[in-house]
DNA sequence: AGCATATTGTGAAATCTTTCACGAGCGCCG
DNA sequence: CGGCGCTCGTGAAAGATTTCACAATATGCT
């Protein structure tokens, strides 16, 4: 389960792949083939089969995937066999909608707190979690065991927070905040620019071929 | 102005960039050179070098890029130069976060409408804006003139709204439901997928070289 | 059993993207 | 005004990713 180097982009198509096993699985299907699975996540069936055979061969010739035995398989690739504990620091709208969304702690992100600067925040509940002050950081992220922490702050202190978040044993952080982010060797971040996303819309709008 | 093929990538670090220099803009610099640019936006000054290639030669040698101009000039590239009418279809938590989100207005990009399934949020405010039925879709595409339709909705109605969404003149959609939307020619769309983002990050944490 | 059909797994080829490396232009200073 | 130091622009090389194409193998039918 080990191999060197997979590209980010094979990894997200695992992730999209897994996603309608599970539809299919639910509609009782036992197997699959590559070029369903393609046709789905928008992809080629060649493209499915390279990157699934990084990892294994897990198909039957002539017959395609079990659904059910890819489904574990992927998991255990992506790393979903277990719960992580998530903190997100900052309590805007937006994490609001996070701590709400289902998808999450359906694969296994639950969200164990929340932080936010502002005094008028801090002390109300969002559920079963009540918003705790930025000053707790370090503590909180001990006393939780965080592993992953999603930042949905301003740009300004996203550094500054992150340098914190890193400090008190934070690996893993998934950042909304327009900045990027520097982090020493072994923490992994991945930026979600929701401005980005529209302007390669835009972009693509201006450069279409006017007919 | 018109390239034949731009990569994804670069279109995306443009962005990027574009935010950056608008920071220097504010910090008052007049000049930034592509080391400086790259610095800030993770990646080198050989990449910024080249994606600005593409469209032009804007720098200058042993000075750098005039912050001001390249700011206009990346603009123009990006298609920001005008306002965009953008329709928000699901009223759930995210796509008010999204209504609230001040990136989107800064950048030409205007919620006009907002619809939903419900009939206990239509006829509801949200600031400006009264939540519609979903039955009134295409009329308000027509009625608002909407270029951009941000889909915030489950998994299951998303292809059948796409569809009457393009059917209705739409030509571009930014996708948060995981379904792999398809779409006629000439029809962008454009998919963010926060749990595949997380899977990544539970990728990469499964797979580290443990010490 | 033999044949037709389906679909995987995978090297090799094609394509795409990033990095390298260096010539050339610009401004400053003496 | 000439030389120096800086930084761009870019073709070519390297590297990464996707697509192709086909042998291998499984099933089902007669």
């Amino acid at each position: 389960m080990l191999p060197r180097k997979i590209a980010d982009s094979t990894v997200r198509r695992l992730a999209i792949y897994l996603r309608f096993l599970e539809e299919f699985e639910d509609q009782g299907r036992d197997t699959v083939s590559s070029e369903a699975l393609a046709h789905r996540a928008g992809t080629t069936s060649a493209q499915v089969r390279k990157d699934l055979s990084f990892f294994g061969s897990f198909g039957k010739r002539g017959l395609g995937y079990d659904v059910h035995a890819l489904g574990i398989r992927l998991r255990e690739i992506l790393g979903l066999g277990r719960r992580y504990r998530v903190l997100i620091v900052g309590a805007g709208r937006l994490a609001g909608a996070l701590v709400q969304y289902a998808g999450f702690s359906a694969r296994g992100f639950e969200v164990v707190a929340v932080v936010d600067r502002d005094p008028d925040k801090i002390g109300t509940a969002w559920g079963e979690i009540v918003i705790e002050g930025v000053a707790q950081l370090e503590e909180i992220v001990v006393r939780e065991q965080v592993e992953i922490a999603i930042l949905v702050t301003p740009a300004d202190p996203a550094q500054g927070l992150v340098d914190r978040l890193v400090q008190a044993g934070v690996t893993a952080v998934l950042n909304f905040a327009p900045v990027q982010l520097h982090v020493p060797e072994g923490v992994d971040v991945k930026n979600v620019n929701l401005a980005v996303e529209l302007e390669t819309l835009s972009y693509a709008l201006a450069h279409r071929v006017h007919a």
